[in-house]
DNA sequence: CTGTCATGTCAACAACACTGACGTATTTCC
DNA sequence: GGAAATACGTCAGTGTTGTTGACATGACAG
């Protein structure tokens, strides 16, 4: 809209140019390409690609998690999943055992060769969040993760924050 | 934050720990996921995908723009872009004219009717913005995007830069 | 025992990326 | 003027990741 030239100053709180917004839309474009750039790299010498990363990443994060769970977080078919993890556990980097409680379950855990993968693509990618963060400031990180927070879909905020409040325990 | 606990309290600025980190990835991954949910409905009504949207966006806020200029600035082949592009020229939604100074560029411009698309998707993608900036708060919205600037690779963020100075012309 | 659940798998398909090679038109440079 | 570089388009092949639909097995629950 060309007439948000003229939005009243004082509104500025709650009145929100295209423009401004435009600009947080390509931010996030550019911004997440460089998110996934060093990952990427490690994976494609080992010719894995994301969903691999992210499988891995998520099993990391909730070990013992169960097929279900894994499906549910990243939010795709189990036909996709199972592609993924099958290669995974093939190759040595996830072990799938069967439930104690429930023996329908398969409980998911990293191999010492799959948790060296996920520490070395984590590495990557937190060393270049540590430089976001070291150069943006404090300040800046906690309304980053504020408007994150805010753009997700109520039920990938509940997943998000039962994740979260989880420490790594690395 | 369990473990930010044992963080020493004077550091603050410098010192970030792992967990501080990860919690900024997840959130990066689940907002991707919703900051994309809204295009993608409306996308896969008319039998496009991301590639197209990205396409028509640029092409939307550079008229005119070669397909060179388009090939460098979303950073895939141009046999990539060139299938997306031949749909959206032959579906109407796009047009292609020769250069005038150099004829072996063409220049690309959105039709009316990819006009009304670009507008019907960054709508959808705007209110979901404005709802997240809107929750955040004026002082998140500038971390916000003073993170993500810091995440681009150098050379991304020169092409962000340039991009961004200049506002859309709605 | 029957119904449901968790999982795995097969087959087919589509979107989107890649490499490599080739062709055409045009411009630039020597 | 002719060679080299540039801009674009296209053909063919491949790989990853996603989808639907169908089916099988084993295990739990009523």
């Amino acid at each position: 809209m060309a007439s948000d030239s003229t939005a009243p100053a004082g509104r500025s709180l709650l009145f929100l140019t295209d423009d401004q917004l435009r600009k947080g839309i390509e931010a996030m474009f550019f911004a997440y390409r460089g998110f996934t750039a060093d990952p990427d790299r490690i994976l494609a010498e080992k010719s894995y690609g994301r969903a691999h990363h992210r499988a891995i990443h998520f099993i990391h994060r909730s070990p013992g998690t169960t097929v279900n769970n894994l499906l549910s977080i990243l939010g795709v078919t189990k036909q996709s999943l199972n592609r993924v993890l099958r290669t995974l556990i093939a190759d040595g980097l996830v072990s799938s055992t069967v439930g104690d409680r429930d023996r329908r379950e398969r409980h998911l855990h990293l191999t010492a060769e799959g948790a060296a993968l996920e520490r070395s693509l984590s590495d990557a990618q937190r060393e270049r969040m540590r430089a976001a963060y070291r150069a943006a400031g404090p300040a800046a990180v906690a309304g980053f993760r504020e408007v994150l927070e805010a753009m997700m879909d109520a039920e990938m905020r509940r997943q998000y924050q039962s994740l979260v409040d989880q420490p790594d325990g690395r």
